[in-house]
DNA sequence: AACGTTTGCGCAAACGTTTGCTTTTAGGCA
DNA sequence: TGCCTAAAAGCAAACGTTTGCGCAAACGTT
């Protein structure tokens, strides 16, 4: 059907073993042979069978990548340069999506690992601790969780959660804010917890106006978050700012505003966690946290390749810094105060 | 090493060939031994080794995806309805993005086939015909293209550009326009050419005011798109809307209407071919030909089912629909305009 | 001329499955 | 009891590579 190697080395009047090793350059051959090999290949439209030479060495160089949802850029971007940094080292990538879906996800976990993907990177799910992170336990696969962290087995990297919020609280209450609204995402995953302690404890460090009502939690996919945010935002006395704990709760929150009629940032100011694409092409411009994608990416990458080598190492966990990005959407007085805020 | 199939075979005191066709269901194993060897998978935590089976079967269950640019979301969201769509089929998807570079794409393209991936699903770059699409000519391996269609040796979905663009300026000469500029893309591929076509063709039919300044072409990622649109605007006559060709331009647009401290829609309207995430979100919201991703995906897919079945079948092309969204970029009489265009 | 060393390459056994063919056992029937 | 058929499962040859081992020829040295 298909030219095999054996194919090409009949052509060429060699061995089996001579094409391979003409092919990947593990041992010396004849100049002339080699030639020969060469004109073989290019003469047959050789085109090597990795899966058979993956068997043969027991390593795909591939790697899973499973992201909770793809359709999120912040995921999107560290995909982009995961892909980038394992080309380089000759692999390709699996990518999928969970969607948030715990069980999706296992089904996702069990394909890679029977696909002998070489490691997986992964952002788990709100439950991943039920099923994927127990089969990996077991399956002996090298893996690196990216942006949320799930038990203690595995490698992590990802941003700094607590400080950044913490920072960002700070940098309102500087403007004179004490009444801060925050939209956090899905409970149970640890992004949302640490940010959410930050912001709690932010409000004690500060003294700042406490309220129940104001910290709102959920699927940002439904639109129930923005209406809560609506009958927050009709009570007596209401936030005077919003944080958007993630870059997907910008939605909800603007489109919460949006309905109240209310403007950026003269009634009600906006911030976030999180940068996206169009931040910068609003009217007025979201301040936000930006994540570097890329630094996580490569530390992923890096980290994995570490982890592979050496699967006795003990867990690492890499937090990369945020940086705060002062636009419009906070009030006048950003226009004065371009710094950008680093880590105190 | 790791746990095979005989491993569990011996465990389970049958043969190799039994474990298989339990595993499998291709062919009617007693109840008794299916059970035994049902116990021996579960006790020695055996995981399949899915290399070994493809390249038995020849068939790997994976797919290549190698999309232009990931990182516009048009390409994220088709990427995750194949990905839906391959997962229901066992199969997986390899990802991979060329960035518009066709020798990068050349590479990734390569890599795919010495994977045996079963098929791949490609948006061509600019160049493709120089590189990918000669090797995969020869490679014999399933192609289907989307969004960009380069030569006739390819199945191809994608969205119908032509009309649309007529619809959308047909759109525009409704509500008054009679200066009209034109964002395009890139140069040479098939999506631009359409585009322009369409566009060209309409001014002629609805008797439009013609300038060859106002159609400007280029690289989205370049900052040089923005300032030829700023001073396209300055000179004496200008046009009064703006139609960008995808949804990366629409960057490009704001930028420039940003710097020149426009207000859409009284000072310039804008609309644009492809839908992008925010679009809802903006003040005022953008008036969008809407590209179905999810029919572009699954019609893909299912093409590439077809002629991985049936490699004699002839070319085939499939062509979506395109909706045009009204919103308010364009003006307020489209407040009262709230039908949705159709194709005429 | 004899010997050790290098150079260049072939042989064949894996890697972990699938699958056509064969064998064994059991069951049904005369 | 003997024979035919069906049911159940084993045998072994692939799939397309890699790679340890070994052999032959060529070379350099004494």
């Amino acid at each position: 059907m298909r030219v095999t190697l054996n194919d090409v080395s009949k052509v060429a009047r060699v061995s089996a073993s001579t094409v391979s090793h003409v092919l990947n350059g593990t041992r010396h051959v004849n100049e002339d042979t080699k030639q020969r090999v060469m004109d073989a290949i290019e003469q047959t439209g050789y085109i090597p069978n990795l899966m058979a030479k993956s068997l043969k060495q027991s390593a795909s160089n591939t790697i899973g990548i499973v992201v909770s949802d793809i359709r999120n850029e912040f995921f999107v971007n560290i995909i982009h340069v995961i892909d980038e940094e394992a080309r380089k080292m000759g692999c390709q990538v699996f990518v999928s999506s969970s969607d948030e879906n715990p069980k999706k996800e296992l089904e996702i976990v069990k394909a890679f690992c029977e696909r002998r993907v070489d490691g997986i990177i992964y952002s788990p799910t709100n439950g991943s601790d039920q099923y994927s992170v127990n089969y990996l336990k077991k399956s002996q696969v090298p893996v690196v969780m990216i942006d949320r962290l799930v038990g203690n087995d595995f490698d992590w990297v990802g941003v700094e959660n607590y400080a950044s919020i913490k920072k960002l609280v700070k940098y309102l209450v500087d403007l004179g804010y004490t009444k801060i609204g925050f939209l956090a995402g899905f409970r149970g995953i640890s992004t949302t917890e640490e940010r959410i302690q930050g912001f709690l404890d932010a409000i004690e460090e500060f003294h700042l106006e406490k309220n129940d009502g104001w910290l709102i939690t959920g699927d940002y996919r439904k639109d129930m978050v923005s209406e809560q945010v609506i009958q927050v935002m009709q009570a007596q006395t209401v936030p005077e700012a919003w944080i958007a704990a993630n870059n997907r709760m910008i939605y909800n929150a603007m489109q919460a505003i949006n309905v109240l009629g209310l403007k950026i940032p003269e009634d009600i100011a906006l911030a976030a966690f999180g940068d996206f694409e169009w931040s910068d092409y609003f009217e007025p411009r979201i301040t936000t946290l930006v994540q570097s994608c890329n630094t996580i990416g490569i530390q992923a990458v890096e980290l994995l390749k570490q982890r592979i080598k050496n699967p006795a190492m003990p867990v690492q966990r890499i937090e990369v810094a945020s940086e705060l990005v002062i636009r419009e959407s906070c009030g006048e007085k950003t226009a004065t105060l371009s710094k950008i805020y680093k880590n105190e």
